[in-house]
Order: C-alpha cells, then structure tokens, then sequence
DNA sequence: CTTTTCTCTTGATTTAAATCAATACATTTT
DNA sequence: AAAATGTATTGATTTAAATCAAGAGAAAAG
C-alpha cells in the first residue's frame, strides 16, 4: 500500500524507516471508477491526491458548458485545485476520473501537521512545487510562442503517455481548441 | 539596505534579528539602467533577483524576432528564469530593465547554502513557489477559458499596477495578442 | 449481440485576429 | 530646438480558427 508514492518521495528526499512510518500515518486512500468526481468547483479542495493508478483532469466549465482541462494526471502525478487546498477558498476546478483511479489523499490537516513534524516533507512540498511550477511556465512560453503544430509536437514528445491515453479531444481541449482544429493540425503534420 | 527584501520575508516568515543577520550575508546588490539585461537566453540564470526598485520583464524571442513576455516585476517580486536557476541548463529568457532598477540577487550557491543554515528560508522558498505556481495557473486558466475582454479586464484588476506602469504593446505581448488587436479590445471595452 | 454513445474526420461557412499600412502624438536623444 | 524613436489608434485586407453539419467506425452499455 502506498508504493508508488513512498517511491516518489524517496526519489525526492530519501526517507529513513521511522520517518516512512510516520509518514504513512498521515495518508490515506481512496479509489475511483470512471467519471467519478474527486472535487467539483466550488467546493473546498480538503485534500490533493497522488494517483497510484488510473488516468485524472481537472478542468473548468464555462457558461456554454465546454469543458477546459486544466491538467491531466496518470500514475506518479499530483492532482488537486492547489489554490482551494491551500487558501480554504472554493475551488475553482472540477477533478474526476477518466480511468478508474487509486489515489492516495494528503489532507489539509495532515499536510499541515506533515509541515511541522517531518522537516523532509516541507522539502518534498518545494521540490513538488518547483517543478509544477516549472512545467507550467514551459506550458504557457509555447501558447504565447508557438505555432499550433509546434505545440501539439513538443506536448506529445514531451507527453507521449497522456497524448496516447487521453482521447484527442481532451487534448484539444487542454491546447485550447476545438477537436475539428486538432485533427486538423494533426492532419496538417502528418502531411508534412 | 535590502529593506523590501527583508520585509517581505518577514512578512512570509517572521526572522529573528540572528536569522536576518546571517540571511544578509548572503544577499547582494545590483543595479541596472533602463534596457539593460540581467539575463540573456542561452547563458546560465546564476541568480534569482528581487525587485526592490523599478520595473523588469521577462521573455522569449522567436525566430521573426518577435518578444514574447513571459512575466513583468515591479518592486516585491521575485525575477528570473527559474527552470535555469534550478536545473543549471542555458536560460530559455531573456530579463532586462523596462525602468532603472535596484536589485537584490540570491546566487545559486547562497541560495543552495541558505536551504541549509536557515530552515525558514526553505519556507520562504516553497510559499514563493506555492504563490507562483497558482498565479500561472491563473493565468493560464484564463487564456483557455476566457474571452480577450474578459482576459484584459481581469489582468487590469488584478495588476492595476503593472497595467498602467508598462505599455500598452507590452501587456498585448504578454496577453499573446498584436498591438492593434489589444488596441481594439479595450475599445470594445470603452464603447460597452 | 445490438443499440447507444463516444470519438474522430472532413467539408462549407462564418467569425475573430493577424497583417499591412498610414497617421498622430509623445518622449527621448542629440 | 530638431530629429529620431517609441507608442497608440484606425482602416482595409488576409489568414487562421471556430462553428455548423454530416457521417463512419469503435467502444461501452443494456
């Protein structure tokens, strides 16, 4: 139980035994099937979840209902409304499951004990926010500087796993486009 | 000196006057003119700079030589190419002075060195990174889920500042829009 | 196993933004 | 003070993506 998760800990900040127990007394589980919320906007994000197994988006819906996905997650991945958990105010985001999902919950209270009682866990929070960070701003460099085919290259060499696993017009939807101007693009590269 | 600096530490995480002490001597000073770089891509981002005076950007240029920005800092925030910074690869940025500007650097080493002496400077670290992380997510939520007038008038709101300091081509470059289109927005604003 | 839903593609048309071009005004620079 | 540079607006035209519409194949549900 909690495998995959202790692994990417370790990975980050290597633990010692005891601290792996007392790690382990601060999670706990959860499984999803298909379809199935984690969080809907406008609720309070109380936990962020670190996926096991199984395949998770959190999206926005707009006032025509079309969703816009804001993440995609598959195993080894964090997905949660980061701004809910962390300021209690309500989520902006929905998450659910595209696959059925294990997950593995931090919640508030636990994350925030986490902070006090095992040093390597604020360390493991940072690096965890660093690279989020960093992803996200390659992200939004290749929207504003990308044409449409270099993005949808770079995401599925950079992605290839989610470009596979995910259908294509969430894909769309995460660039920002219909699926008709995806396929199209695609179309265009596979011309070339 | 280092005032601003010092105080938005401490208003992250509250310093004794021991902490600040050793912090300082880890901080330098630089100032630049107008137009002046801190960083060229393709160099390596030796130092993150806070901004304790003037106005800084960053941002990419493609290959019609068009600048793409990534991000504005005015006094209070924190500039570079972090994904430099953090992993040592050549800088994907370029930061230069859009005003005369007086910087407070954290080098690498200082910064690898601070993580080590000062635990609150991990702290300071990841609710920087905590703060970054959902401003870009922000944002980016933004371009995918709203139209150019809702994304103007909610940059407005959010940074007045930033929108009435730096000009109007600069917030359009930003935006991923031309000039003459953001031109066209904010009349469309005006007339409704 | 068969009906229903989901997924992707393709075509025609509309719509929104980019591009090209000109101008006016403000601000640096010399 | 004059020249040069930077900034914003407006108009005409082109270009790219969204929308509307249809259909075909695959996957899921009953």
């Amino acid at each position: 139980m909690y495998e995959l998760f202790l692994q990417h800990f370790n990975t980050k900040v290597a633990l010692t035994a005891e601290e792996e127990a007392l790690l382990k007394t601060y999670l706990t589980q959860k499984k999803l099937r298909r379809k199935q919320y984690l969080l809907q906007s406008g609720d309070i994000c109380k936990a962020f979840a670190f996926i096991e197994k199984g395949a998770m988006k959190s999206y926005t819906v707009d006032d025509a209902g079309v969703e816009h996905i804001i993440q995609f997650g598959i195993e080894g991945w964090i997905i949660a409304d980061l701004y809910s958990f962390l300021t209690g105010e309500p989520a902006l985001y929905n998450v659910d499951a595209v696959e059925d999902a294990e997950l593995v919950l931090i919640s508030k209270s636990a994350h925030d004990a986490l902070l006090k009682v095992l040093p390597k866990y604020e360390t493991y929070t940072r690096l965890n926010f660093e690279g989020a960070y960093i992803a996200m701003q390659r992200r939004l460099t290749s929207i504003i500087s990308n044409s449409l085919e270099e993005r949808y290259e770079q995401f599925t060499a950079q992605y290839p796993e989610i470009a596979q696993r995910f259908p294509q017009h969430m894909i769309a939807s995460y660039m920002g486009l219909t699926p008709e101007t995806l396929s199209r693009v695609r179309k265009r590269i596979s011309v070339k």
